[in-house]
DNA sequence: TAGCAAAGTAAGCGAACGCTTACAACTCGA
DNA sequence: TCGAGTTGTAAGCGTTCGCTTACTTTGCTA
C-alpha cells in the first residue's frame, strides 16, 4: 500500500500487528519501545522518530519500497510532480 | 529502492534532489523545513520527525510502498522475518 | 452479566528536537 | 588562483519527545 501520512503508517502498522495476533505490549517489548509509544504511533504521531517507525515496521515484517520521481513518469504518462501545490499544503502548525 | 534505515533515507534524498538539480536551501523552502535541517536528514538522523520525512520524499516526487509479510512469503517462499533477530539488534542509547 | 486482558489516557522527567543566526569549509567555473 | 555559491558546523532557545507509573475504559469470552 501507498505511504503518504503518519496515519498511513499507524494503520498500516496496526492491521499488520492484528494479522499476526500480537498485542501492544507484546509488539512493543520485541522493538525496544514502551507500549504507549507504540499507542501513539498507531494513532498517526506526525512527529515521532523515523528510527523507531522504521524499527518497528522491520519488526513486522513490512518492508518499505521507495520509487523515484523519473520511475514514476516513465512508468505512468502524463502524472507530474506538483511540488508548489505540495508546499502549499505548508507543514501544520505544531501543537 | 529498499529502505531500512533513515540512512538509506538520506542517502536516496540526496541523490534525488541532486538529480532534479536543487540545493539545499531550495528544497527546504519548498519542504518548510530549515537548511540544517535537510542537511542532518540527508546525514540519515534518525530520531527526525517522521512525518517531516514524509513530506521530503512528497516534495522530491518519491512514492513509498509498503508489503506486508504475507505478500513477501507469498511472492519469496523461504523468507521469513526473525523478529528475534530484530529486537536482538536492540536500539541504541541515545545520544 | 462478570471478569480478565488489552487498549486508551494522564502527569512529570531528562533528553533531543527544529529553529535562527553566524561563521567556516568546500566545490566549481571563469 | 579567485570568488561566488553551496554545504557543513556550532550555540542557545522554546517545544516536544519517549519514558515510567498509574489508572480508566473497552472488548471479548465464559
Amino acid at each position: 500500500m501507498r505511504i503518504r501520512t503518519p496515519a498511513d503508517l499507524g494503520t498500516l502498522i496496526r492491521s499488520t500487528r492484528k494479522k499476526l495476533q500480537l498485542d501492544q505490549s507484546t509488539l512493543a517489548k520485541k522493538i525496544g519501545v514502551s507500549r504507549l509509544w507504540l499507542v501513539e504511533i498507531e494513532k498517526g504521531k506526525p512527529r515521532a522518530e523515523i528510527g523507531l517507525v522504521l524499527r518497528t515496521l522491520d519488526a513486522l515484517g513490512i518492508s518499505l519500497n521507495a520509487t523515484p520521481p523519473e520511475s514514476q513518469s516513465l512508468n505512468r504518462p502524463g502524472s507530474t510532480v506538483d511540488i508548489d501545490r505540495i508546499v502549499a499544503t505548508a507543514r501544520e502548525p505544531r501543537k
